[in-house]
DNA sequence: ATTCGCAACTGGTATATACCAGATATGATT
DNA sequence: AATCATATCTGGTATATACCAGTTGCGAAT
């Protein structure tokens, strides 16, 4: 029997969210490991699945957790680390660094370029692009998707490549053209129902988006990239220097 | 009243969501504009009060709206974009930009360093630090709480200045320390139960953390900040080079 | 005009209940 | 051994209800 110990002027649902957090911090619960079911939470706390589920609800908001429709709540892993100031390629550098990172492409084709690519891009309205959408896992759970747009003139048949790699490094061997500054911006904001499903969380919750754009030597920019990273999963860092 | 012409697949707390939304995004709900209550939304969409509920929450969640507690919810204001590679003072831009940017000192005074801030200041364990903590916001309306420590035998009677501007300027005029280089950590991280009293969140809801050492011209760290700001309201741009 | 108290709001917590639909394991049938 | 049906898990949606505790505005008493 889970007792509650804990601070009673709190409200139910969070001395429950406290004692299962509790139970992920200590390990009690490694990564993956499957949380107590709403129903389960219900009787072992004496409360009604209704508070239950708050208090999982919550848990999951905190990000310790991740749900999977009709299978249940599992703790979620720790984060990964990206350094933004460095690389633009998280492909490159998750490689590097020994994950199992897979890829799977979600859509690609060509488009015209809208009014916000064409000035990230800086080339007309309608302009042909590349577009592609791949999801990013590791181990079989996924951490981010991106969209990218790279300009058509420059690597006409860019789609015919095997899109499961670094585009960095795709774009440098066949193309000659290598990243050599990005513009990045970071920012919070709910996924869409779409990315919902494929990065297996609610359509509210909030995630991590990272926009590029990749220049070449010459100070031109050849990609605009999007990424929606699950936040709980992710860390960025980087390297500020004051100029004045 | 406000019928659903909206997609009828979709639950009806979201048909209420997008309902709302739209009406947002179209501006017939301004800047911190009430939204309906709950008890409105269920009549007026013809449903419980928990499913109106379920509704205004999940715009919450979304960053559309903000909720002050039994007071009501109110249309969040517009993002504010704050550069971390050019910058390491929040205070210093925004004055420059022209925010009525108000700071109150939440808590301050001397601490001993502990393993991660001894870390990260390259200091030993227990160095005398000052410990300040400040909330930002603009026109009343929160945006981060900041944490600092700085290393405290460069600036003995640093806490006898008012903390209410940018400490970065306050170190540079008194002591002749100013910052050159910072590493900046960023991460998605819910609030704690203090922080979301602060910034006028619910205790669960995300946030962005900014973790910042700031480095002299010797590329010494003196101070080390910790900031949670209200993930909805703000945007960080920062700037890549691929070295190799 | 100011103050005070109350009524009518607001959201916050909590219960009990119901039914749906996808996931999964069990076990019988082939 | 492979297959299929079923019972039982899971979370997802939704209702109706109750009471609590701050907030706010209005109206009466001062």
């Amino acid at each position: 029997m889970n007792r509650l110990k804990t601070d009673a002027s709190q409200p139910r649902f969070r001395q429950i969210v406290d004692s299962i957090r509790n139970d992920i911090v200590a390990g009690l619960l490694p990564e993956h490991a499957a949380l107590p079911s709403e129903r389960m939470v219900a009787d072992q706390f004496g409360v009604s699945r209704m508070t239950a589920r708050r208090a999982l609800e919550a848990i999951e908001a905190q990000g310790l957790a991740y749900s999977e429709d009709r299978k249940g709540r599992f703790v979620s892993p720790k984060r990964v680390r990206y350094d933004i100031t460095n690389r633009v390629s998280f492909a490159a550098e998750a490689s590097a660094f020994g994950k199992d990172l897979e890829i799977t492409v979600v859509r690609q084709g060509p488009v015209g370029a809208d009014r916000a690519s064409a000035a990230n891009l800086a080339v007309p309205v309608g302009e042909k692009l590349h577009e592609y959408t791949r999801l990013f896992s590791i181990r079989g759970h996924p951490i981010l998707i991106e969209t990218e747009y790279v300009i058509a003139s420059r690597c006409p048949d860019m789609l015919d490549h095997d899109l499961r790699q670094s585009t960095t490094l795709l774009l440098e061997r066949h193309y000659g053209i290598s990243a050599r500054t990005g513009d990045v911006l970071i920012r919070m904001r709910a996924v869409t129902r779409e990315e919902a499903t494929l990065l297996g969380l609610q359509p509210d919750q909030a995630g991590i988006e990272l926009e590029q754009t990749i220049r070449d030597e010459d100070g031109q920019p050849f990609c605009l990239g999007r990424q929606i990273w699950r936040g709980e999963l992710a860390e960025f860092s980087a390297r500020a220097i004051v100029n004045r």
